[in-house]
DNA sequence: GAATAAAGTTAAGCTTGCTTAAATAAAAAA
DNA sequence: TTTTTTATTTAAGCAAGCTTAACTTTATTC
């Protein structure tokens, strides 16, 4: 039987694989969900007789291919709630994950291809991630690298955030630093790692921490 | 700790107290709830604790006014829910319900104002019950009557309906009766209490279990 | 490769919201 | 009023999804 709580892990499976490339660890896990690692290794039993993901003792969890689909189905309500919620209903960039987070599990089908139709079936939410389709596939993703790994003289788009640090989204906002925003980076300090990079004639000094949320991609000058 | 078990229960004590004038009694609710009257009494214990219903061994519950007001929250996102689908996703008179029935405990107060602003503040929901009002009060309705009530040569008009029953609702949409049709009571058959009306030049003939959930005001020929 | 640290698992127990079965109170009928 | 029926409550127990504490396995370091 699919519950909250299970789609919740599945779904933070999934982030976890795509981020890792490799298994999701139990502690990883258990930090994304907010719960104990006991939860985790309780869960996996579970999800694992329910034939969603292969388990081993010690060695951590993977989605099966049904498991996957289980997944790609909570992503595709969180995202297209998100966007809906941005360009319908007008909520702040910062404000979608959290709602999208809660009507994502209390969405039939049905309403969500609706939502999907409405929207004229986008490829991607506010954040810049992509909306997977009711068939299963994935819209095809530019090559983004994380802006932490920029370099001085670079010529980038800004084209994904991570979308569950609300406060750096509203910072990013304010400063007029939106999904799509063209720029150049135009120093990096060794010292602490921060980068300057220029955009709108503007000059935006962005700590380590922040560039590594934040992805881009390279384009002609 | 507000729970979306215990927002259904004061959604559907508040909805008893409004058809009954008088307290929800235990089996009626452990029947509209679909639970057994064990149930009934224990949650009759919690919410008592947490001062949102009255409650005497063998006498019922009834709201106290933050209970009444927590209802009122739920019955507003229900509704407004309900109008949202269909006027804005196009969902059918029949299908809002039952989603509106899990979306409306995951919605947040500032989404559900978003909603009703987009609607611009509308009073009443597609089955025509009132919409509360984010400040608590209620539209004002009209007097109405089941249509069970009517007599031959009535005239009235359709301004109610419960919004539990799905296959009804198809029907009478199927059959165009829908909200706001005016129509004539053109004759009653003692013998199984049978309504016939008349409305666009169609004479359709209505069960007495139906004219029971149907509800009309009289209007001047 | 042994010692230590980190990660994962097991066991026991908690809360919520249910259930069924037995007991009791209230209402209706005789 | 007594009996019978109906309604309600109590008691014991269950499943889901957690927790903490103790324990075991795996990884890391010297």
């Amino acid at each position: 039987m699919s519950t909250i709580s299970k789609e919740n892990y599945l779904k933070t499976i999934f982030n976890n694989s795509i981020d890792s490339g490799s298994n999701a660890t139990a502690t990883k896990l258990a930090n994304d969900l907010s719960v104990s690692t006991a939860a985790i290794t309780d869960m996996a039993k579970k999800l694992s007789e329910e034939g969603l993901v292969t388990y081993e003792k010690y060695r951590g969890m993977e989605l099966t291919s049904s498991g996957e689909k289980a997944a790609l189905k909570i992503i595709r309500r969180h995202r297209l709630w998100e966007l809906f919620l941005k360009e319908v209903l007008e909520m702040s960039w910062s404000e979608v994950h959290d709602e999208a987070e809660k009507l994502e599990h209390h969405t039939s089908e049905f309403l969500i291809d609706k939502i999907d139709m409405y929207l004229n079936y986008p490829d991607f939410d506010p954040h810049g991630h992509p909306i997977p389709r009711k068939n299963g596939t994935i819209p095809k993703t530019p090559n983004v690298m994380p802006l932490s790994q920029g370099e001085k003289g670079m010529f980038c788009e800004f084209v994904r955030v991570n979308d569950k640090d609300s406060e750096l989204i509203d910072y990013l906002a304010k400063v007029g630093f939106i999904l799509n925003s063209k720029f150049e980076v135009v120093d990096k300090l060794a010292f602490d790692k921060s980068l300057s990079i220029k955009f709108n004639n503007k000059i935006l000094s962005l700590s380590k921490k922040i560039t590594e949320s934040i992805f881009i991609r390279l384009v002609k000058n």
